[in-house]
DNA sequence: ATGTCTTTTCAGAAATTTCTGAAACTCATG
DNA sequence: CATGAGTTTCAGAAATTTCTGAAAAGACAT
């Protein structure tokens, strides 16, 4: 299982942008092979195509589990257990920003609301306000996110195919959304 | 410069998870510290709220000041430097997102776009496509982004504030987007 | 049960990132 | 133009994260 050039760059691309995430280089890069393969791999393809030791590619491959990146995949007559990340990619998208929600802003959100129940101190009034401002905050972007996620993927391709209509609410006859300036 | 109990535990808090964003712990401290203080700060009283060395704050600083968070602030009649965050949360959310994308999507894109740009040898037909496939898909959702980036403030509270109208357009009578299953 | 092939775990090695203290720099003021 | 309060830089120390090799655990056929 030797890469390609393309598929070389491809991965090692991913590897580096993996640590601007907050993933394991190799992590990324497993997933990269993966991503790019026409089939199911088993975990010794990788190990040859990135040049990675074996338990390192077991780690990597359970966190990706973790992660709903990767599933695993039984080929008839092999022992091997074999990996392959979902053919599409808007569920790959939606996976992504689900787990980063997950990891990144529900412990947030619920440590904000334990802080906010307390009864706040002496001169504490104004952080608790700070606090509670940035709680409702990130609740709203979070009922907007829900509201796009049900939405079917061929509605959300519509909807961001349509690119401008969002702002034609802004720029049409009897607008709602006014638009804001080039600024910043 | 000592933190309240309620000041400390946000604070702590932004700490770990700076980790899981992939800014060092101190950076996020401080900018929560900033974020709560009803005044610009200079770089001691972060010193002493923290309890870190001197030059990790000027670091720190500097890496917030890198992604726009935080902002110089001249006070009459003191020769320190003061620092402070945008008031408004909702800027903040701006920057933050826009500076994400800056560092964790464009220079995967402009990759993709390099790839894609070679001509794909021998076996490389599939990855060369999977690869077309991706970059067309994260273009098509930075459009998007960059539609909704354009609404003035008042206008996305109202959006996220609609919440169901959204969806509104998936089950009103003359319905354009589909809802999806509840699976998943 | 036993042997073979495969995967997982885990302690510590290697690499990377973060943090510190000391030195260098800046710049308004006497 | 020397002083000193304040800030930045940077080499290396400390802490953390990632990776490896060896050993344990599973799985399956015989």
């Amino acid at each position: 299982m030797a890469l390609s050039d393309l598929e070389r760059d491809f991965v090692m691309h991913f590897g580096e942008m993996g640590s601007r995430w907050g993933i394991a280089r190799t992590v990324g890069q497993i997933y990269a092979v993966l991503f790019l393969s026409e089939r199911p791999l088993c975990a010794d393809a990788l190990v040859q195509a990135l040049g990675v030791s074996r338990s390192n590619v077991s780690m990597g491959l359970k966190e990706l589990e973790s992660w709903n990146l990767v599933r695993r995949k039984h080929v008839a007559g092999d022992r091997r257990e074999y990996f392959e990340t979902p053919e599409d990619i808007w569920q790959i998208v939606r996976t992504l920003i689900a787990e980063r929600k997950k990891r990144e802003i529900d412990p947030t959100l619920s440590t904000l609301r334990e802080l906010e129940l307390r009864t706040p101190a002496e001169g504490d009034a104004h952080a608790h306000a700070r606090i509670a401002a940035l709680r409702e905050h990130i609740e709203g972007m979070m009922r907007f996110y829900e509201e796009l996620d049900r939405l079917e993927t061929k509605s959300l391709v519509r909807l961001m195919k349509m690119g401008r209509s969002i702002s034609h609410l802004a720029t049409a006859p009897g607008r709602i959304l006014p638009l804001r300036n080039k600024g910043a």
